[in-house]
DNA sequence: TTGTACCGAATGAACGTTCAATTACATGAT
DNA sequence: ATCATGTAATTGAACGTTCATTCGGTACAA
């Protein structure tokens, strides 16, 4: 009897794991379904068990991530607070989700500017819509925000978390939580009602 | 007599162009070799007559976009003018860059997250870096921003830019000079000293 | 026996790159 | 003007490799 069946993530979660790993790093295409399957430590022919394709797998993937990243972002935010707090929160949770899956950051960041995001442009975390683009429509409705489109308003703020995450990991350097709340208020600065 | 040799651009701008909108719309690794030649109107050997690989092709097409938009931002500065108006000047001029070279925009906004970035990472349009950069750097240094490190600085910016620029585009609407200043002013509003 | 999970060699298409051959053109001699 | 010569530009078929995907087979559980 073989121990790999009884690892408790499966090998459906090890491919997704591996490929996440490889794609922030090669990229998409420099990254083979060969080098996937070794890294996962599965068989080529088993990735097709789980996924019909390369490209389905990479769309169920970013799935995976963002739900992921949705549920890092909700495990911080406490509804009794006020609302600028609960939006500190809110940011202080996403960025430290990149800072520890800097594969997940990279890997989300390629998916939105490749042509997967447009061929399944349908597909998005569920727990993320709900959960997390309900709350910023709420500081909309709720004139905390300058009034932005919501669709707007998203890539805005993840541009700025991404460039300073970015920038942290790139200098192998330790933001203090000081340095962190100033690119928070970047943000707030700019998007808050004046 | 081929009239296509009279081409007052040449050869080796034919490429650049064919590749910036293929890979604009289909990314690197979507734009084989063969169709970036078809779609300039040579033979696939021609191409490396003036580049030695693809890499090298989509990193000298880098500095030549980059080249291209520096250019456009310094095109619209008045350095008579006062720094707020300059900064509003030269955001400007990046998001109409960006809407009317979309390509140009989904090839630079590739060309960062990929891997291709981190290879020829020493490579940067030297025309950017002089205007553009030092324009941000005496924002800083005079004390018109926070004091945000230059690095953190550019890529916040663009990330805002490219949003919006984005959806424009994707919602095939026009933005009114008014709607261009609100998001300007999502800029200002974060990165200027209170 | 039937079905599910898994394997990995085999397949065929697609790709980046090369190269021998051809053309275009500038230069200089006649 | 005409021709000879050398160099640079251009071609596209061919090459070798890599890749996503397939498929016949094994192992085990129900």
């Amino acid at each position: 009897m073989n121990v790999q069946l009884h690892d408790c993530f499966g090998k459906r979660e090890a491919v997704l794991n591996s490929t996440l790993s490889l794609v922030g790093k090669q990229g998409f295409h420099g990254t083979p379904m060969s080098q996937i399957a070794k890294n996962a430590g599965v068989a080529a022919g088993t990735i097709y068990h789980y996924f019909p394709s390369k490209g389905a797998l990479i769309s169920e993937l970013y799935v995976y991530v963002k739900d992921q990243l949705a549920k890092a972002i909700i495990k911080g935010d406490d509804p009794s607070k006020s609302y600028k707090e609960r939006f500190f929160a809110v940011m202080v949770s996403q960025y430290r989700f990149y800072i520890e899956n800097p594969d997940s950051m990279n890997f989300l960041e390629q998916y939105v500017t490749s042509p997967y995001a447009q061929e399944y442009a349908n597909c998005d975390s569920q727990l993320f819509v709900e959960k997390v683009i309900t709350f910023f429509k709420y500081g909309i409705e709720n004139a905390y925000f300058k009034n932005i489109d919501p669709r707007l308003l998203a890539p805005t703020i993840r541009g700025t978390l991404v460039a300073a995450a970015n920038f942290q990991l790139s200098q192998h350097m330790l933001f203090s939580d000081e340095d962190i709340n100033e690119v928070i208020s970047i943000i707030w600065d700019g998007i808050k009602r004046q």
